[in-house]
DNA sequence: TAAAAGTGCTTTGTTTTTCAAAGTTAAATA
DNA sequence: TATTTAACTTTGAAAAACAAAGCACTTTTA
Protein backbone atom coordinates (compact mmCIF):
# COMPACT_ATOMS: atom_id res chain seq x y z
CA UNK A 1 0.00 0.00 0.00
CA UNK A 2 1.35 3.15 -0.97
CA UNK A 3 1.38 6.73 1.03
CA UNK A 4 -2.43 7.99 0.80
CA UNK A 5 -1.33 11.28 2.00
CA UNK A 6 1.12 12.01 -0.45
CA UNK A 7 -0.58 13.70 -3.20
CA UNK A 8 -3.15 16.14 -0.92
CA UNK A 9 -2.03 19.67 -1.59
CA UNK A 10 -0.22 21.43 1.98
CA UNK A 11 -2.34 24.71 1.19
CA UNK A 12 -5.60 22.64 1.64
CA UNK A 13 -4.79 21.10 5.00
CA UNK A 14 -6.15 24.43 6.29
CA UNK A 15 -9.77 24.24 7.07
CA UNK A 16 -10.25 28.19 6.73
CA UNK A 17 -8.47 27.53 3.30
CA UNK A 18 -10.95 24.67 1.91
CA UNK A 19 -13.80 26.84 2.90
CA UNK A 20 -12.25 29.43 0.60
CA UNK A 21 -12.12 27.80 -1.96
CA UNK A 22 -14.88 25.85 -1.99
CA UNK A 23 -17.02 29.00 -1.62
CA UNK A 24 -14.92 30.37 -5.08
CA UNK A 25 -15.75 27.37 -6.78
CA UNK A 26 -19.68 27.84 -6.68
CA UNK A 27 -19.38 32.03 -6.23
CA UNK A 28 -16.79 33.21 -8.92
CA UNK A 29 -16.61 36.46 -6.60
CA UNK A 30 -17.34 37.38 -3.01
CA UNK A 31 -16.77 39.49 -1.21
CA UNK A 32 -14.44 40.36 1.87
CA UNK A 33 -17.52 40.68 4.42
CA UNK A 34 -19.19 38.19 2.93
CA UNK A 35 -16.72 35.53 3.23
CA UNK A 36 -16.11 36.95 6.45
CA UNK A 37 -19.41 36.05 7.82
CA UNK A 38 -19.69 32.91 5.91
CA UNK A 39 -16.66 31.68 7.76
CA UNK A 40 -17.16 33.28 10.54
CA UNK A 41 -13.67 34.24 11.25
CA UNK A 42 -11.65 37.70 12.42
CA UNK A 43 -10.60 40.26 9.83
CA UNK A 44 -6.96 39.04 10.41
CA UNK A 45 -7.48 35.55 10.05
CA UNK A 46 -9.27 35.64 7.04
CA UNK A 47 -6.87 38.27 5.64
CA UNK A 48 -3.74 36.00 6.07
CA UNK A 49 -5.80 32.95 4.50
CA UNK A 50 -6.47 34.85 2.02
CA UNK A 51 -2.99 36.31 1.17
CA UNK A 52 -1.40 32.70 1.23
CA UNK A 53 -3.98 31.59 -1.58
CA UNK A 54 -3.00 34.76 -3.43
CA UNK A 55 0.81 33.72 -3.07
CA UNK A 56 0.14 30.60 -4.32
CA UNK A 57 -2.04 32.02 -7.18
CA UNK A 58 -4.96 30.21 -6.58
CA UNK A 59 -7.02 33.32 -5.69
CA UNK A 60 -7.04 36.39 -7.07
CA UNK A 61 -8.23 39.72 -5.54
CA UNK A 62 -10.27 42.66 -7.42
CA UNK A 63 -10.23 46.36 -5.96
CA UNK A 64 -13.56 47.98 -7.18
CA UNK A 65 -16.12 50.36 -6.14
CA UNK A 66 -19.51 49.75 -5.36
CA UNK A 67 -21.11 53.03 -6.37
CA UNK A 68 -18.74 55.15 -4.38
CA UNK A 69 -17.44 52.82 -1.41
CA UNK A 70 -14.52 50.73 -1.72
CA UNK A 71 -15.41 46.29 -2.37
CA UNK A 72 -12.69 44.19 -2.82
CA UNK A 73 -13.97 40.63 -3.76
CA UNK A 74 -11.93 37.69 -4.61
CA UNK A 75 -12.03 34.52 -7.11
CA UNK A 76 -10.39 31.38 -8.20
CA UNK A 77 -7.71 31.57 -10.84
CA UNK A 78 -7.27 28.66 -13.06
CA UNK A 79 -4.16 27.44 -11.43
CA UNK A 80 -6.37 27.34 -7.84
CA UNK A 81 -9.49 25.71 -9.61
CA UNK A 82 -6.89 23.05 -10.85
CA UNK A 83 -4.79 22.41 -7.81
CA UNK A 84 -8.20 22.30 -5.57
CA UNK A 85 -9.36 19.44 -8.43
CA UNK A 86 -6.50 17.23 -7.89
CA UNK A 87 -6.53 17.96 -3.98
CA UNK A 88 -10.38 16.65 -3.57
CA UNK A 89 -9.25 14.01 -6.35
CA UNK A 90 -6.53 12.73 -3.96
CA UNK A 91 -8.96 12.73 -0.91
CA UNK A 92 -11.55 10.71 -2.80
CA UNK A 93 -8.90 8.29 -4.10
CA UNK A 94 -7.86 8.17 -0.19
CA UNK A 95 -11.76 7.22 0.98
CA UNK A 96 -12.96 5.12 -1.91
CA UNK A 97 -11.48 2.26 -0.13
CA UNK A 98 -14.39 2.54 2.64
CA UNK B 1 -25.42 30.48 2.56
CA UNK B 2 -24.36 28.53 5.69
CA UNK B 3 -20.73 28.42 6.66
CA UNK B 4 -19.23 25.35 5.33
CA UNK B 5 -16.35 24.48 7.76
CA UNK B 6 -18.28 24.03 11.02
CA UNK B 7 -18.89 20.46 10.45
CA UNK B 8 -15.35 19.74 9.51
CA UNK B 9 -13.90 18.11 12.17
CA UNK B 10 -10.35 19.84 13.97
CA UNK B 11 -8.30 16.11 14.87
CA UNK B 12 -8.93 15.35 11.22
CA UNK B 13 -7.61 19.07 9.81
CA UNK B 14 -4.20 17.42 9.71
CA UNK B 15 -3.05 15.08 6.63
CA UNK B 16 -1.20 12.61 8.80
CA UNK B 17 -4.17 11.60 11.22
CA UNK B 18 -6.66 12.02 8.26
CA UNK B 19 -4.22 9.05 6.35
CA UNK B 20 -3.80 7.25 9.80
CA UNK B 21 -7.75 7.37 10.09
CA UNK B 22 -8.11 6.01 6.44
CA UNK B 23 -5.44 3.37 6.46
CA UNK B 24 -7.52 2.35 9.78
CA UNK B 25 -10.95 2.25 8.10
CA UNK B 26 -9.93 -0.48 5.50
CA UNK B 27 -7.33 -2.19 7.60
CA UNK B 28 -8.83 -3.45 11.21
CA UNK B 29 -5.69 -3.54 12.55
CA UNK B 30 -1.97 -1.73 11.14
CA UNK B 31 1.19 -2.12 13.29
CA UNK B 32 3.44 1.06 14.07
CA UNK B 33 6.21 0.39 11.75
CA UNK B 34 3.67 -0.52 8.50
CA UNK B 35 2.28 3.02 9.41
CA UNK B 36 5.23 4.69 9.25
CA UNK B 37 6.86 3.30 6.41
CA UNK B 38 3.34 3.65 4.42
CA UNK B 39 3.09 7.54 5.42
CA UNK B 40 7.04 8.25 6.10
CA UNK B 41 7.18 9.82 8.97
CA UNK B 42 9.50 9.73 12.08
CA UNK B 43 8.76 7.98 15.10
CA UNK B 44 8.21 10.61 17.13
CA UNK B 45 5.66 12.51 14.68
CA UNK B 46 3.72 9.28 14.07
CA UNK B 47 3.82 8.43 18.26
CA UNK B 48 2.38 12.12 18.86
CA UNK B 49 0.24 11.63 15.60
CA UNK B 50 -1.58 8.59 17.11
CA UNK B 51 -1.36 9.40 20.86
CA UNK B 52 -3.85 12.36 19.71
CA UNK B 53 -6.27 9.72 17.87
CA UNK B 54 -6.31 7.90 20.92
CA UNK B 55 -6.69 10.24 23.57
CA UNK B 56 -10.01 11.48 21.12
CA UNK B 57 -10.93 7.66 21.29
CA UNK B 58 -11.10 7.20 17.98
CA UNK B 59 -8.53 4.76 17.85
CA UNK B 60 -7.41 1.67 20.03
CA UNK B 61 -3.92 0.37 20.93
CA UNK B 62 -3.07 -3.64 21.07
CA UNK B 63 -0.03 -4.40 22.92
CA UNK B 64 1.50 -7.90 22.42
CA UNK B 65 3.53 -9.96 21.17
CA UNK B 66 4.77 -12.00 18.55
CA UNK B 67 6.44 -14.75 19.40
CA UNK B 68 8.57 -12.96 22.33
CA UNK B 69 9.11 -10.06 20.90
CA UNK B 70 6.75 -6.92 21.15
CA UNK B 71 4.36 -5.85 18.72
CA UNK B 72 1.89 -2.83 19.15
CA UNK B 73 -0.98 -2.51 16.66
CA UNK B 74 -3.97 0.06 15.88
CA UNK B 75 -7.31 -0.49 15.41
CA UNK B 76 -10.29 2.03 14.37
CA UNK B 77 -13.18 2.47 17.39
CA UNK B 78 -16.72 2.68 16.88
CA UNK B 79 -16.42 6.38 17.81
CA UNK B 80 -13.44 6.85 15.59
CA UNK B 81 -15.40 5.34 12.71
CA UNK B 82 -18.33 7.50 13.60
CA UNK B 83 -16.46 10.70 13.93
CA UNK B 84 -14.44 10.17 10.40
CA UNK B 85 -17.49 9.01 8.40
CA UNK B 86 -19.00 12.87 9.59
CA UNK B 87 -16.20 14.34 8.94
CA UNK B 88 -16.29 12.99 5.56
CA UNK B 89 -19.88 13.56 4.84
CA UNK B 90 -19.10 17.75 5.90
CA UNK B 91 -16.28 17.41 3.21
CA UNK B 92 -18.51 15.81 0.50
CA UNK B 93 -21.71 18.11 1.41
CA UNK B 94 -18.97 21.21 1.04
CA UNK B 95 -17.27 20.02 -2.44
CA UNK B 96 -20.69 18.54 -3.66
CA UNK B 97 -21.67 22.28 -5.01
CA UNK B 98 -19.26 21.87 -8.03
C1' DT C 1 -20.59 69.32 10.94
C1' DA C 2 -18.89 66.28 14.30
C1' DA C 3 -19.10 61.66 15.82
C1' DA C 4 -19.78 56.93 14.75
C1' DA C 5 -19.41 53.14 11.90
C1' DG C 6 -17.82 50.29 7.98
C1' DT C 7 -14.15 48.38 4.68
C1' DG C 8 -10.07 46.00 4.23
C1' DC C 9 -6.44 45.50 5.58
C1' DT C 10 -1.35 45.37 8.52
C1' DT C 11 1.07 44.78 12.70
C1' DT C 12 1.96 42.74 17.02
C1' DG C 13 2.24 39.24 20.15
C1' DT C 14 0.50 35.04 22.10
C1' DT C 15 -0.90 30.34 21.81
C1' DT C 16 -1.09 26.10 19.45
C1' DT C 17 0.59 22.76 16.47
C1' DT C 18 3.98 20.31 14.11
C1' DC C 19 8.06 18.01 13.75
C1' DA C 20 12.83 16.12 13.98
C1' DA C 21 16.32 14.44 16.80
C1' DA C 22 17.94 12.25 20.57
C1' DG C 23 17.29 9.37 24.46
C1' DT C 24 15.16 5.00 26.44
C1' DT C 25 14.00 0.14 27.54
C1' DA C 26 13.67 -4.40 26.31
C1' DA C 27 14.17 -8.06 23.23
C1' DA C 28 16.51 -10.22 18.98
C1' DT C 29 20.21 -11.16 16.17
C1' DA C 30 25.05 -11.50 14.57
C1' DT D 1 28.99 -9.20 23.58
C1' DA D 2 27.81 -5.61 20.33
C1' DT D 3 24.44 -4.12 17.31
C1' DT D 4 19.90 -3.70 15.75
C1' DT D 5 14.88 -3.28 16.01
C1' DA D 6 10.46 -1.85 18.11
C1' DA D 7 7.97 1.58 20.08
C1' DC D 8 7.96 4.94 22.24
C1' DT D 9 9.02 9.74 25.44
C1' DT D 10 11.26 13.98 25.96
C1' DT D 11 13.10 18.16 24.40
C1' DG D 12 13.28 22.03 21.83
C1' DA D 13 12.83 24.59 17.69
C1' DA D 14 10.12 26.24 13.86
C1' DA D 15 5.89 27.15 11.74
C1' DA D 16 1.12 28.17 11.73
C1' DA D 17 -3.03 30.02 13.57
C1' DC D 18 -5.31 33.51 15.70
C1' DA D 19 -7.24 37.58 18.25
C1' DA D 20 -6.82 42.23 19.11
C1' DA D 21 -5.53 46.62 18.05
C1' DG D 22 -4.24 50.08 14.90
C1' DC D 23 -4.88 52.45 10.55
C1' DA D 24 -6.47 55.13 6.31
C1' DC D 25 -10.26 56.03 4.11
C1' DT D 26 -15.09 56.72 3.25
C1' DT D 27 -19.89 56.94 4.39
C1' DT D 28 -23.61 57.39 7.36
C1' DT D 29 -25.87 59.23 11.25
C1' DA D 30 -27.01 62.42 14.92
Amino acid sequence: MKNPIADLNKIFDSRIRLGVMSVLVVNNEIGFNDLKQMLELTDGNLASHLNTLEQAEFIKVHKGFIGRKTSTTYSITALGKQAFKAHLDALEKMIRKL
